[in-house]
DNA sequence: TATTGATGCAAGTAAGTGTTTACATGCAAG
DNA sequence: CTTGCATGTAAACACTTACTTGCATCAATA
């Protein structure tokens, strides 16, 4: 029976909810279940949130302030675009390695889609993402570095398909993957799509 | 009371899941709204499948017998590897958009992790299509088409981000997505990953 | 030192879950 | 015509869910 300022005991519960999802997925995820791991009753768990979906949400701002404001920061930078996109991918990469459990709960409550709230959020940090890199592909082709005749959008649509697709493969199979480079392998492949024809 | 045998209520039932799950999400898919929805009693439904978890394995049954056999076909096809790609592409991404409630079963579900052989089933579609895409590929450099100092495997990852982020997209924001010449956009992009360089 | 407000707990709630049961009904074969 | 089987139903099963309630316990403050 340690007693917390709710400020410690949000951060506690909301750490707690990640390693429960990414231990045993987001069906393993019941208040009962969520107390136990946090050492504390259920009820206590309501006297700092609101309800369960209030802490889900508030975990999506965190995911909003850290991994996107991170990413902001590297779009919005002064450095060559190429190296941007560098360092913007593996970034990206590295954080969903390291959050894993997030990243679930991410899809996951999206797929049942009862929440418009919650929807909303995750279709934001998606879009957001997608200007980032829409920018600093726009930048690389001002520079000159780039082929003027991509349609920016698609090439960001094809970017998201990277991040997503590791996600959903470290769902599925959370040990036999291969990360090594992952950044390097891929953003080769980008290369190839960005550089200027020859004529 | 209209009496069918199983074969046709098992039919109906796997329609019925797939009408929820697009409609109301995964979430509001009980059995007691499964019976309401088919017209039928909650405890018929158990005369046509052992429980719940086995309809669901039976839709992904479905899913590998109508998509992945079709693009096994187009993979395994005599046309020029160029042709196969942008058929396998476009069929891969109309079955999605023809199938919405599919795609966001099989994405929560794996996400929900608690099954292992939901798990596997849903790594194993993904893990052939990756095959099929890589046959292709291959193919396409044997007959020295595209570039032969390209990493199969790769590509093949980032091609899977396509279908794989249009589903997310689909999820997240089912009527504004511009789907119209998606595969000849998409396949644009592609070709200039697997087009030789010039040196 | 008394008061107060935050923090905690155990035990509760109503509603919902997948599944089973006991029994009814219609059809086909012996 | 009976028997047996497949298909149906309504009701209950045992259990989980998110959340609430009443009361105890501390820390800080007046």
């Amino acid at each position: 029976m340690e007693r917390l300022p709710t400020a410690e005991r949000q951060v506690q519960i909301k750490r707690a909810i990640l390693e429960i999802i990414s231990r045993e997925g987001l069906g393993a995820l019941s208040t009962r279940r969520l107390a136990k791991q946090v050492g504390v009753s259920e009820g206590a768990l309501f006297r700092h949130f609101a309800s369960k979906r209030e802490m889900l949400l508030s975990i999506m701002d965190d995911v909003q302030a850290d991994l996107v404001m991170r990413l902001r920061q590297i779009a919005l930078s002064s450095q060559p675009a190429n190296e941007r996109l560098f360092d913007f991918l593996c970034t990206h990469i590295t954080y969903l390695l390291e959050n894993r459990g997030i990243t679930i709960l991410l899809f996951s409550e999206a797929a049942h889609m009862n929440d418009r709230e919650l929807k909303m959020r995750l279709r934001n940090i998606l879009l957001t993402q997608k200007q980032y890199i829409g920018k600093i592909i726009q930048d690389g082709i001002v520079e000159g570095q780039w082929d003027a005749e991509l349609h920016v959008e698609n090439v960001a649509t094809l970017y998201l398909g990277i991040p997503i697709t590791l996600n959903i493969e470290l769902v599925l199979n959370p040990e036999g993957i291969d990360t090594d480079h992952f950044c390097q392998r891929m953003m080769g492949l980008l290369k190839r799509i960005l550089e200027k024809r020859a004529r």
